[in-house]
RNA sequence: GCGGGCGUAGCUCAGUGGUAGAGCGCCACCUUGCCAAGGUGGAUGUCGUGAGUUCGAAUCUCAUCGCCCGCUCCA
């Protein structure tokens, strides 16, 4: 984190004043970072593939979309908050509370160091449960307990609060009130039902009177829109849409630096084909997803593939796999890739009023596709990426001085600067022209970085800390000092060897193309 | 949202009621013929923010924002 901000890779949105929770902006390397991913992604899921088309959907969604979809009640449920086991229950599914007498405690007294904590926690026990008012007093004296620990003794009170220091401990009235919930495991009284969305809401028109969301995912206009791009684009099943962008959830607590955002990026492919094909379907893109991964710089063994199991799955999937990356903070979900089934068309079609059926013209078939979707999280990666690639070295020099090199291992393709460019001295002339002019040339073609200051040594260090994988240095020789064959030749230091080796000027642009893109 | 920890220069941190500090980094100049050399000079802080207590607050109190850890949540 120290680093990314240092070097300008990643930074907290809002700093300036105070910061804002959950959301990141991309500093200059960050951004060259992040972009490198999309683009390799970019091309490999949609370019180099016939069976993928791209597409780019708004933002704002309609809120019928999200009707259908699922969302907006899917994700509006009202839960309840149990205060002594933090659990959260969907307040529509709680069961109905049965008789019995309700405690009430306001607090506890530690007997060890007479320390009093004021916490007010409400517990019913039912009348099944008691054979005298004594025991049930006792029942939920130990639920009380399991709060404050076995030394502790409730605090005194009656229904209105506490009275003074403890010894008898609670206030009690016989039966559940109108509009409580409790806890059907513990019996405690729970919190007010809140709404728990996850979707961010926003509004717009001349007064602001209609509603719309910034999207929680960005499939779902891949799938109202799915008609369309078959109609348009004379593709046959089995095809793929993919999209790269903005999708925002209101994440009750964002965690872990850009892990968990409140705004983030994904890069997802809604694949449709024949129902038949789903499930061989969805281990064959597990499969072209994990090459992925090692292809950007993120090795096998690093990652771990979860088959969802039953019960654990979105209620509309038939198979999901995980792909978990072991994070610094532990292993963690880069990409889901689910099969969906017809679900989103289903609830599309129902929901719209239209159908999109698609008709098989060579088996005469008629149906509603099915979806398998590989879904990435940007800024994840990013941030596995830069994980991944961070390495401090020990190095020992020719005199045995110890030494630690910072160095960001990225593969050339995601380096943010891909060859810095440096005059072996600031004061010649002519080194510094040759140097400007390779800066030109390059410049066209790829990220460069010119740096004429201090020692040499100095500027490859600070390539190495934002994971430049080569160096280019125009020294004597290229002016032809050591004769006529050095003559127009400059080094290239490689950033994870250190090494160098001489080159022609004319035969580095294609020497540098083949390796960075 | 709950519990705990933390917030001082770009970074890492010292500073427990009395003049705002160090190391590294950064900028300029000198030096430097290939791996963070050296020298000289310089910039940078509403001590996270707001209120309170006090003659006086980075320091004590309260609130608030943010970060980290554990829960919780994450179709």
């Amino acid at each position: 984190v120290s680093l990314c901000k240092r070097r300008g890779f990643i930074f907290q949105a809002g700093e300036l004043y105070g910061g804002l929770n959950g959301c990141w902006d991309y500093g200059p390397l960050g951004a060259e970072l992040k972009r490198n991913l999309k683009d390799f992604w970019w091309r490999k899921t949609v370019q180099e593939r016939d069976d993928v088309l791209g597409m780019d959907g708004s933002i704002l969604t309609m809120e019928q979309v999200l009707v259908s979809s699922g969302h907006v009640g899917g994700f509006a449920d009202p839960m309840c908050e149990c205060p002594l086991t933090k659990q959260r229950l969907r307040a529509d599914q709680i069961p109905q509370a049965e008789p019995g007498i309700e405690y009430t405690f306001h607090g506890a007294r530690d007997l060890e160091s007479g320390k009093v904590t004021e916490k007010q926690i409400t517990i019913l026990i039912p009348n099944g449960k008691q054979e005298m008012d004594r025991s049930a007093q006792k029942i939920a004296i130990q639920y009380y307990r399991e709060l404050f620990g076995k030394n502790s003794k409730p605090t005194l009170g009656t229904k209105d609060g506490p009275l003074g220091l403890p010894d008898e401990a609670y206030t009690y009235q016989p039966g559940p009130r109108e509009n409580g919930q409790y806890n059907p495991e513990n019996g405690v009284l729970l919190s007010e039902p809140r709404m728990f969305n996850l979707m961010l809401k926003t509004n717009f028109g001349a007064t602001g009177e209609q509603i719309a969301y910034l999207r929680p995912e960005t499939a779902q206009s891949i799938f109202v829109q799915y008609k369309n791009v078959l109609d348009s684009n004379r593709i046959k099943l089995p095809f793929g849409i993919a999209q790269v962008g903005k999708s925002f959830r209101n994440e009750i607590n964002p965690r872990n630096f850009t892990f968990r955002s409140r705004e983030f990026e994904q890069m997802e492919i809604e694949y449709f084909c024949h129902p038949d094909d789903g499930m061989r379907l969805t281990d064959e893109w597990l499969e072209t997803r994990l090459s992925f991964y090692e292809e950007i710089g993120i090795p096998r063994e690093k990652l771990h593939i979860l088959d969802v199991p039953d019960g654990e799955r979105a209620f509309y999937s038939k198979r999901t796999y995980d792909i978990e990356y072991e994070f610094p903070f532990g292993i963690q979900e880069l990409e889901g890739v689910a099969y969906r089934t017809d679900y989103d068309l289903g609830v599309h079609q129902k929901g719209a009023g239209k159908p999109l059926e698609y008709f098989d013209e060579e088996t005469k078939e008629k149906f509603l596709p099915h979806v398998v979707e590989p879904s990435a999280g940007c800024d994840r990666t990013v941030l596995a990426l830069i994980c991944e690639a961070f390495d401090e070295e020990q190095l020992t020099d020719e005199k045995g001085k110890e030494d630690v090199r910072t160095v960001l291992r990225f593969k050339p393709t995601m380096a943010p600067i891909k060859v810095g460019i440096f005059p072996l001295l600031k004061k010649n002339e002519e080194q510094v022209r040759i140097a400007k002019d390779i800066q030109k040339q390059l410049q066209k073609w790829m990220t460069v970085f010119y740096d004429d200051g201090g020692a040499v040594g100095r500027r490859y260090r600070r390539q190495d800390e934002v994971g430049t994988p080569f160096c280019v240095t125009i020294d004597f020789d290229t002016l032809g000092e050591s004769g006529e064959e050095l003559k127009d030749t400059i080094t290239i230091r490689h950033r994870d060897s250190m090494a160098q080796e001489r080159m022609k000027i004319a035969a580095l642009l294609p020497w540098l193309l083949e390796r960075v893109r």
